[in-house]
DNA sequence: TAGATTGTTAATCGATTAACAATC
DNA sequence: TAGATTGTTAATCGATTAACAATC
């Protein structure tokens, strides 16, 4: 009896209440993960072991068995993982497989290629509409996608359920209409505003894009690169 | 004799050598840095602590003065840092004062967002040009950025001296014009790919955008939040 | 069964935090 | 000088890697 409530225990520990205990730097490879099975899915490869896929991948297998352990046990002993089971599975933990909703807030150049790429429905998630302020772009369709005035934005979030919300209106605009659309149940806003986002309801997740800082790092380290190639010259001329 | 060489040593292992031996960790965390700096610049104010920082980026001191002596000693005790020669400081480390020089491939909704955006100049990096394929966008103007063919592309680097190519061109062609650009000495290549750029070139840097795998990050967050909220009514309902 | 490879525990490594002496 | 706050060393914490028993 003792057996199995520690049994239980241990597994509802793991598998049931999975998620608050998950490090971030572990949810943060996921979609890796997700993304390289997609490909092996692709190519038809069946099952993959954790030293090839760390060898693809760039990690090491230890560190990938330690990943996918944190959800539970995907794989075989001597067999190794099931591709289409452990993308299914990765799948599932992200939510692929759940329809989420989106909307598009900003119907501006970045609103504009977010509406035309695929990277949604690819990832299972559905853009409802677009919502901008500017009268001429307001009734068009972008991508198939219907615009709609952003005075709309919280009732349509609220009739349609919408679970993301994009933003991609001015700095100025961003705190205003993620309040409506918090304020209307949306429970993730992917942020491109350029700035932080500070929304004190904790159900509300935020994911900031700051593609300027990704601009600064690759800046950082070529000039780094370029310090040193001016160091190694002098140095040669200095001492040899 | 040997305690001046032993402060030279210490010196120039820390400053003149810097970069190496920082931690990605704290690389990452500079543009953040530079960019609440500049906001609190154009606030006009002029001195903070690391204790007042820590509370405004949501850090500890510690770690904001840690950071920062990896790369010299940016404060004064008792003081606190000036905040313009922080700023400046880090904007030398960033190499915005550099005026890197970069071209956009691929004239996309993307290409023309990246085209449109300030994100660029506010961080001292030239936009030279864009390059396409397409014969309409060719010889065009995108918000005041010439479009040239993608034929071009290596004689302009090389003439131009270009540091930076923003890829934002399909999958497929990635690799071949990413090959082009290396070949004609640029040193960085900002990737919006949504693939991982294996150059084998180690003069090259090479900064992945994955987009897509932070919309799954937040997608991941989402369900982990619904599930626990399902979990708990559940759990009332039995348990109640 | 023997071979392979996972799941998992223990060891290592690195990054963050705490503490405090140096010093403005 | 006294007070404040950095720069820096030591302690803690967490994440990665190594190792190996479990098991397919």
């Amino acid at each position: 009896m003792e057996s199995i409530d520690k049994v239980k225990g241990t597994f509802e520990k793991r598998f049931a209440m999975k998620g608050p205990q998950v490090s971030t730097a572990v949810i943060k490879r996921l979609p890796r993960y997700h993304r390289y099975l997609g490909e092996l899915l692709r190519e038809g490869k069946l099952r993959i072991s954790s030293a090839e896929l760390s060898e693809l991948m760039g990690l090491t297998a230890s560190q990938i068995r330690q990943d996918l352990n944190c959800f539970g046990g995907f794989g075989q002993q001597g067999y190794g993982y099931n591709i289409k089971y452990l993308h299914g599975k990765i799948s599932e933990l992200l939510g692929v497989t759940d329809g989420f909703k989106a909307v598009i807030v900003g119907a501006g150049n970045l609103g504009h290629a977010l509406a035309t790429t695929h990277m949604f429905e690819r990832r299972g998630v559905q853009r409802l509409a677009l919502f901008d302020v500017k009268e001429d772009v307001v009734g068009t369709r972008i991508a198939d996608i219907p615009v709609y005035h952003i005075s709309e934005l919280g009732d349509f979030c609220r009739r349609e359920g919408v679970d993301i919300g994009v933003l991609t209106v001015p700095k100025e605009a961003a705190e205003e209409v993620s309040d409506i659309m918090v304020n209307a149940g949306v429970t993730g806003i992917w942020n491109f505003a350029n700035m932080e986002l500070k929304i004190d309801d904790p159900r509300v997740i935020v994911e900031n894009i700051h593609l300027g800082d990704s601009l600064l790092t690759l800046c950082y380290e070529i000039k780094v690169k370029k310090d040193k190639e001016k160091a190694e010259e002098s140095g040669e001329s200095k001492n040899e």
